[in-house]
RNA sequence: GCCCCCAUCGUCCAGUGGCCUAGGACGCUGCCCUUUCAAGGCGGUAACACGGGUUCGAAUCCCGUUGGGGGUGCCA
């Protein structure tokens, strides 16, 4: 295949969505698998919905995501000469008219003639000429069919009676993007179009603005299917229409490489199933030919076993690096867990939840959880006040690092009672007491390990007030 | 309504006429390991929507039904 040449075209009317990446993720796979080019057009025509300042925001998620493109991004507001040339020729040529009707007369017409919506063609042979309030439509052909190679759906045909005689250039004068779109795909030599699936009723429209113009170059189809989300809905019209944005999970706590992957396996997946894999490797896989044409469940708890995976692979300095922006006590937090960072590493699944894992070692001001109190110290008995009692004698008297700590506790678990039928402590039960006392909470990182990090004095002080308290 | 598309475990993916008593992953779940929780090891649960064809043979091909989705804008 020769160097193909594609095309991410986000329109600056929100944030991106997850379906959103998973486009750029897969034109981007393409441009990389072939030694081809990725380029970026901001589709910004429409003046109305248009935010220019998010822009910015969605080329910065496309960034952390990791997936470069090549050369400046083309902003298609500054290639309007262009689309109203391609109108002009197209005026000229008698396949596009000037149409008066606003939007409310269609919509009336179309009620009241009580067959299918859409445009009736009312002005394709009132000869209007271009004026106030003038669109103008591209007249579409009443016979014969449109159809086109998609390389995820096969041939796809549509009649050409159904096409109506949509909008070229609004009355505002601006293009729409059923134009600017072929014409710039022509302009920027694009020979992959990689989009949504929401796209493929446009599709014909495209064909048949190319032909009329001349072009002779077709660009290669590929549809992919819809994001979905547990209801099957399409997930960018999720909510209040808002979608599921890239950012959310960033913010999250989410490894770019984990939702890339992730996003890798939605609609393909590698032939051999390796499904967690560098992306490397995932580009030399990658076919649009193996795309599933069939609707996907964005699943988030996949993602976050993908995300766990993935922080486990990391080196522990690198772990405690990318967790950094997620601590709101800043080097107060890096100093309590960088001794205990591998522990940590391999319980969390966020980024977001490596700082609260720690926080008991970090602040003296530690609640106390009532359900893990009633089951890891009440629920005991006796046995807990004792435990208690003896870990703070032991505590108080042996060196200060791992062994002797453990040794400590295994003998106050003795002491008090917690003895296994070979007679030895059982401490499954027995850390419990402690640990409630300690960390406020019945799970969390090793206690030996967590207790030499707190220091004697504060871990005899919380033993104490544990000790009150029952 | 009309147009287009889709249809394998709850979910994602594998399967492209015989290798399928349908495979992997997530989830859920049993056991083991174990200082909690994770992680790890070994199991389990669970699917070819339905009905007709074609064929010696169909999850795989064709038709229909049903179900689902996308579109139907002077949005993109």
């Amino acid at each position: 295949m020769p160097a193909p040449r594609l095309r991410f075209a986000p329109s600056p009317t929100g944030w991106l969505h997850v379906g959103g990446a998973r486009t750029v993720l897969f034109n981007w796979l393409v441009a990389r698998r072939y030694g081809g080019e990725m380029l970026l057009r901001i589709e910004d025509t429409d003046t109305e919905r248009n935010r220019p300042e998010l822009t910015d925001d969605i080329l910065a998620e496309i960034e952390w995501l990791g997936l470069a493109w090549d050369g400046e991004p083309v902003h298609q507001s500054d290639r309007l000469h262009l689309h109203t040339k391609a109108a002009s020729e197209l005026r000229a040529a008698g396949v596009a008219y000037w149409c008066d009707c606003t939007a409310e007369q269609v919509q009336a017409r179309a009620k009241q003639r009580g067959g299918p919506p859409g445009y009736d063609g009312h002005c394709r042979d009132r000869g209007l000429a271009q004026g106030p309030g003038t669109a103008l439509r591209f007249r579409a052909p009443d016979v014969g069919t449109t159809s086109f190679e998609d390389l995820v759906r096969g041939t796809v045909t549509f009649g050409n009676d159904k096409i109506e005689d949509f909008v070229l250039l609004r009355s505002n004068g601006v293009p729409t993007f059923l134009l600017a779109n072929v014409v710039d795909d022509v302009d920027m030599g694009i020979t992959h179009v990689v989009r949504g699936e929401e796209h493929v009723n446009g599709t014909p429209k495209y064909l048949l603005i190319g032909d009329a113009l001349g072009f002779d170059h077709r660009p290669v189809f590929a549809h992919l299917p819809v994001l979905v989300d547990e209801r099957r809905k399409k997930l960018s019209k999720r909510r209040d229409g808002d979608a599921v944005s890239v950012a959310e999970f960033r913010q999250a706590g989410y490894l770019p490489e984990a939702m890339v992957n992730y996003l890798a396996t939605l609609g393909w997946g590698p032939p051999d199933g390796v499904e967690i894999r560098p992306l490397a490797e995932i580009v030399g896989l990658f076919d649009l030919d193996a795309v599933t044409p069939s609707p996907a469940f964005f699943d988030t708890k996949k993602l976050t076993h993908f995300n766990a995976e993935y922080i486990r692979a990391l080196a522990t300095d690198e772990f405690v690096a990318r967790a950094r922006p997620f601590f709101a006590h800043g080097d107060a937090t890096e100093a309590v867990l960088s001794p205990l960072a591998r522990e940590v590493q391999e319980r969390v699944r966020l980024l977001s939840e490596v700082e609260p894992m720690v926080d008991f070692l970090r602040t003296d001001d530690v609640e106390i959880d009532e359900a893990s109190w009633q089951r890891s110290v009440v629920k005991l008995g006796d046995r807990a006040g004792a435990m208690l009692d003896a870990a703070a004698g032991g505590l108080a008297a042996c060196l200060w690092e791992r062994e002797a700590v453990e040794a400590a506790l295994s003998d106050a678990a003795l002491a008090a009672g917690f003895v296994n039928a070979e007679g030895n402590p059982q401490m499954s039960k027995a850390q419990g007491p402690v640990r409630v006392a300690v960390t406020g909470r019945s799970v969390g990182p090793p206690l030996y390990e967590s207790l030499v990090v707190l220091g004697r004095e504060r871990t005899l002080a919380r033993l104490r007030a544990a000790r009150s308290r029952l």
